[in-house]
DNA sequence: TCGATTGAGAGAGCACTGCTCTCGTTTTGA
DNA sequence: TCAAAACGAGAGCAGTGCTCTCTCAATCGA
């Protein structure tokens, strides 16, 4: 086993970037379905049966450019989060929802990897993605749970009905450890699937002709709808 | 030129129609990305250059399933309109949207086809799909018409901000013919963006662990606050 | 009815893909 | 110093989309 700080391990660590740095620049400019092993190989100048050496298939490479797209998105939520007043719960929980769109139309190719089709015959190993890929509803938790404690939210504290989904949101509850009632749950669940719901409409042009001269003013509404959604003010 | 119900032109009819059946078969077993015209020539018991006299290449197969599912969702979601009380708004919306998640379960391959990632380098064709792509908002738009013109939504009835948004939704009012006030359209945007978040959420599995004994508890809950994002009762 | 045109299918072929295997060469750690 | 590990190259397999040419049958006009 080659030392950590051994030419050859930093070689292969510097070959690991240029292979996600190469592989995100194909998935910007092809997509996903077209990301080819042998392509990236051409880039790096390898012969492509070399990078097998580094990544054991196509679909681990996928794996890479999944976990690098949820850090990104992760860090361009806490970097808009940072210049937010934390007890204004409505303007973090609007940055949150900038920070995603500002990033899905950015990176809309990567955009597309974590939230659009599922890639045939491939499914994100939890166990490398999860850790980044739960960073933005945690964030969302986070402004719900802080808001409730603070008296900021109005929503009903009876539980919902059916009582089997009264047990789920009670579950759940728990296990996060959270003190907002289960309606703010469903309703945090609801804010958290429509936000990208908005952002994908967008991302993936489904608006179809309907054309805005600043679509930014269109989504600023829908946010005003989410925040309303979960009864923030 | 053959004559249009001579054997031949019934043969290329019943082979076309063949054609789809078994792309809509490969679809739903192996997803967009894998969709392969050899496969679909092999289960035709053609060989693979022969469905090249059909079908002119791999993209139009894929518009071909992409209209089929968009027919196959408005059917489905008309269906389902046709046992609801017109009078009752909330019910109809609440119609349209379990119909959409309905199908959307029922035919996840297809629903990623036309909600999910846009397949690179392929571009639906604007004039063979658009329209039936836009049934289902067609009937959520009736929806809210009907029920603003009977009185049954409250919404304001003053121009949203910024101006340029305003002018953008008056423009759409004015080439649809829509009697409801721009932030009912605003609002309706959102309702429909939301909508199908909720769904793609659910098809594609990105709650992630969060489990629910009956998942439809949850989205019927997410379809009361779409109900009241729109303003109906 | 006959000849020309058209449509349909078969087959070969090109360039591409993911991936495996083997083969030398270089680097590493004991 | 030396065996082991890592690395890169190359060949090869099976699959893909798509094009080209070939043959044969169906169709249509005169």
């Amino acid at each position: 086993m080659p030392n950590d700080s051994s030419p050859r391990a930093r070689a292969r660590e510097q070959t690991m970037r240029d292979i996600v740095r190469i592989g995100r620049a194909h998935l910007a400019t092809d997509g996903a379905a077209a990301l080819s092993l042998r392509a990236v190989a051409r880039d790096l100048g390898l012969v492509s049966s070399a990078v097998y050496r580094y990544v054991a298939s196509r679909d681990e490479l996928l794996t890479l450019l999944v976990v690098d797209g949820y850090d990104e998105l992760g860090d361009a939520v806490d970097t808009a989060l940072a210049s937010v007043d934390p007890t204004d719960f409505a303007g973090r929980m609007t940055a949150i929802g900038r920070a995603v769109r500002g990033w899905g139309l950015a990176e809309p190719a990567t955009y597309a990897l974590l939230f659009g089709s599922p890639v045939p015959g491939y499914e994100a190993p939890a166990e490398q993605t999860t850790g980044s890929g739960v960073r933005v509803v945690g964030r969302l938790v986070e402004v719900w749970e802080d808001a409730w404690r603070a008296g900021a939210i109005a929503v009903d504290d009876e539980p919902l009905k059916p009582r089997r989904l009264s047990r789920d949101l009670a579950r759940i509850r728990r296990e996060m450890g959270l003190s907002v009632p289960e309606a703010l749950i469903a309703r945090g669940l609801f804010a958290w699937a429509a936000l990208f719901g908005c952002v994908t409409w967008e991302v993936f042009g489904q608006y179809g002709t309907a054309t805005f001269a600043e679509p930014a003013d269109l989504f600023e509404q829908h946010l005003a709808a989410l925040v309303e959604s979960v009864g923030l003010a």
